[in-house]
DNA sequence: GTTGGCATGTAACCGGTTACATGATTTT
DNA sequence: AAAATCATGTAACCGGTTACATGCCAAC
């Protein structure tokens, strides 16, 4: 079993390995559409990171350019190394620790703030996550067979629409948690 | 109530801006170890990154030099335009929406896996995020009281590590959930 | 023939990571 | 005297964002 380590910006190799491997052969277009409506909840990257990213990967051999289509439209084609690379991200990289984000340092400095200020940012939060969780329960629900044949899939990964869900509801309760537990103690 | 919106990069200044308010002056390299043991849950940032931004921090007003100590030491006190500043941020701003996790990715090409390596996956991570979960819990049985007088806080902000909390534990609910599922159409 | 979507790229900038570099003070 | 730790910085690089720039083709 080879012991590769991945750097931390493989991932979006990993994103266009993956798409090309679900719905087939692509051009930096389509992959860039197929990003806004489906990898983008979990990755986002847009045409100007993702042409110069498929002229290096081919330039690697992990895609190669299948054929030109009308307007100098250039169709990529995942390779076999292409798919074992895939492979071996999923299978042996453990994705790095690191995580970052702004609402978790606004909870974090939220004992700066006086109670009623805290109050009113919660609440502000709460109605955030309301909106997006109804949202992607939506999702879910206009696509309940998520895995279409030949497709691949819908809008969204069954598996990652999922442990989204999860994720937002834990933050919805935790808000509304927080809220109850600040006004106990006014 | 002026209108001010924030470049997605001002997190660190805020989170530098936090600290100095909590546990009061301090020098660049005293904020870089409190990152490591407090805020690092939360957002990350190494020495070489704190030391020029409290510089320019200093130029635009927000933080001001009031010692030098011993080994060119410099102490940095927050001023009244900082205070500010970091209210406003804590107010006004709404954490921008964009989210970027391998794990996320990970899940998300789940389905290219067969069912055997999906489950394989996922009990590595059932397993990581037991002992992250175990590692979290503990801390916060050994802060209860995590807000000190004087201190400001003890290892970790309380509201942010019980967010922290809630979210490793939908995570892992989901692994499991999800090594269910497949099992039972295995 | 003009508008709008298809299709590809480049350049400037910014934040974050790693590594390099230096020197002062305290501890052993 | 040497090692450890305090303390501050700089430089190179890389990934991601925004904006700039161009040209083709189809529809109206």
């Amino acid at each position: 079993m080879s012991r590769v380590s991945y750097s931390e910006g493989m991932s979006l190799r990993i994103a266009l390995l993956g798409l090309l491997t679900a719905s087939g052969p692509a051009s930096g277009y389509d992959l860039a559409k197929t990003f806004e409506t489906s990898v983008a909840h979990v990755w986002q990257a847009g045409h100007s990171q993702i042409y110069p990213e498929l002229a290096k990967m081919a330039a690697d051999g992990l895609v190669a350019v299948e054929a030109e289509g009308p307007r100098g439209r250039k169709i990529y084609t995942i390779t076999a190394e292409g798919s074992q690379e895939l492979r071996r991200w999923m299978l042996d990289h453990s994705p790095s620790a690191t995580y970052r984000s702004e609402e978790s340092l606004q909870a974090f400095l939220m004992p700066l703030l006086d109670p009623r200020e805290a109050i009113e940012l919660l609440q502000r939060m709460k109605v955030h996550y309301e909106t997006k969780l109804a949202q992607m329960e939506e999702l879910r629900r206009n696509h309940p067979a998520m895995r279409r044949k030949g497709e691949g899939w819908g809008h969204f990964g069954v598996y990652a629409l999922d442990l989204g869900i999860r994720r937002v509801r834990a933050t919805l309760e935790w808000a509304v948690d927080s809220i109850a537990d600040i006004e106990r103690r006014l």
